[in-house]
DNA sequence: CTGGGATTGGACCGGCGGTCCATTGACTCC
DNA sequence: GGAGTCAATGGACCGCCGGTCCAATCCCAG
C-alpha cells in the first residue's frame, strides 16, 4: 500500500463497538446488523473490530447485555423492566432466546433467584420457580419481536381464525376475538401474576 | 449443455424436500442445514427446490410443523408432548422461538386453547392464561437448545458460581448447588405446575 | 405425432463472517 | 532525543451462503 491512513484520534475500543451495534439494532433491527455496517460507521476497517471482539456472537451478546439494565425491584417490577427493555428494543427478544448461556440472560436468572428467595423459596422450590418464570420471560420476550404492526395483526388474525374455526362454540369464539384487541404489557404481566399465585398456592 | 440428465423417476415433492431437511436437522443440527444439503442428498439441483418450497425460513418451519405432533390429551400431557419433541430434535426448540407465527406454533396455542376451555376458562382470563402456558413452554423449548452435554453443564456451573458468589447467605448456595444437578423434564413439569395452579387459584 | 407448459439443475450473483498481513504510530528504554 | 518494539489498524482476500435465472428436458393434452 503507497499511503497508510494514519492513525485515528479517536482510539477504538469495545465500548465504542458495542454501542455502535446497538445503535445499529436499533435503528436497522436484527438485519441491519453486519460487521460491515458497524465497520461503516465506525470508519474503519473489519480487521481492527476483531482486536476488541471475538465474532458477531459476541458482539451480539455484549449488546444485550448493554441494554438489559436490572435493579433490585421486587419480582413484578423487574419482570416488567425486562419486557420494558424489549419493548425499547424490539431485536432483543429474539437475541436473549438464542442462548440461554449469554451475560444478558445470566443477569436476568440472577435477578430473578434472588428475588424469590427474599420471598421464601429455598432449594428445589427455589430452582423450579425460578426457571418458569425465566423461561415464561424469555418466552414472553421471543414472542414479542413481531417485525412491525401490521405483521403482528395478521399473526393474531390468522391464530383467531383457526382457533375459532376448530370449534363453534361461542364462548371459543369470543376468545379467539379477544386475542385480536388485547394488551401485550397488560397480558405479560397478568402472566406473571399467574405464575405468584402459582409458587404462593 | 450437451447432455442433460434425464427426468428423475423419484418425483421431487414438498414432502420428500421436507423429509431430507428434517433428517439433516437431526443428524448435523440447525447450523447443518443448507439448501446445498439438501440438494445433495436429494441429489437435484438448488433452482427444482424452489418450485416446492419458498425459501429457507418456510422449509425450517415446515420441518417443525412436521416434526410437532399433539393429540387431544390434557394439558399437562400436552406440554409434555411439547417437551418431548424437542428432546427428539434439538434444533425444533430455537426454531419454535425463532417465528411466533408458524404452523407449528398455531398448532401449539390452538391445543392449549382448546384445553384451557375445558378447563372451564373463558374470555380475557382463557387468552392471559393461554398466552402464559404457551410463553411458558417455547421459552423453556428455546433454553433446552444446548449444543452438548458439557457446554450445559458449563453454563449451568457459571451460573450458580455467580449466583452463589453474590450472596454467601447459606440457603442461597444450596439453591445454586442444586442447579447443576436437577432434572429438566422434572423442572420443566413442576414449571407446568406452577402455572396450572395459578390458573386455577 | 407434435407442440407447449411444467419441471429440472447448474451457472451465476451479491453479500456475509472471518482471516491475513503489510503498514503504521505510540510507547519504552537507554 | 533517538531507536527499537509491538499492539492496533484496515483493506484485500477466502469460502460459503441464500436466492435468481434460464437453457435443456420431459410429460401430457390434442
Amino acid at each position: 500500500m503507497v499511503f497508510m491512513t494514519p492513525r485515528r484520534t479517536d482510539a477504538l475500543s469495545r465500548e465504542r463497538i458495542v454501542e455502535a451495534a446497538v445503535r445499529i439494532l436499533d435503528e436497522q433491527g436484527e438485519g441491519g446488523l453486519t460487521l460491515r455496517a458497524v465497520t461503516d460507521r465506525l470508519a474503519t476497517g473489519r480487521g481492527a473490530i476483531y482486536h476488541h471482539v471475538a465474532n458477531k456472537d459476541e458482539l451480539l451478546a455484549a449488546a444485550a447485555d448493554d441494554v438489559v439494565r436490572l435493579g433490585d425491584a421486587p419480582i413484578r417490577e423487574l419482570a416488567l423492566a425486562v419486557f420494558d427493555a424489549i419493548d425499547a428494543h424490539p431485536w432483543l427478544g429474539a437475541q436473549l432466546a438464542r442462548d440461554p448461556a449469554q451475560p444478558a440472560v445470566l443477569r436476568i436468572w440472577k435477578g430473578v433467584g434472588t428475588q424469590l428467595h427474599r420471598l421464601g423459596l429455598t432449594g428445589t422450590a427455589l430452582g423450579d420457580a425460578g426457571a418458569a418464570l425465566v423461561n415464561y420471560v424469555l418466552g414472553a420476550a421471543a414472542a414479542r419481536r413481531a417485525p412491525d404492526e401490521a405483521a403482528r395483526k395478521d399473526y393474531l388474525e390468522a391464530l383467531a381464525a383457526q382457533w375459532a374455526g376448530s370449534d363453534p362454540d361461542p364462548v371459543v369464539q369470543e376468545a379467539a376475538a379477544l386475542l385480536s384487541e388485547h394488551d401485550d404489557r397488560a397480558q405479560f404481566l397478568a402472566g406473571v401474576d399467574i405464575f405468584l399465585r402459582g409458587i404462593s398456592g
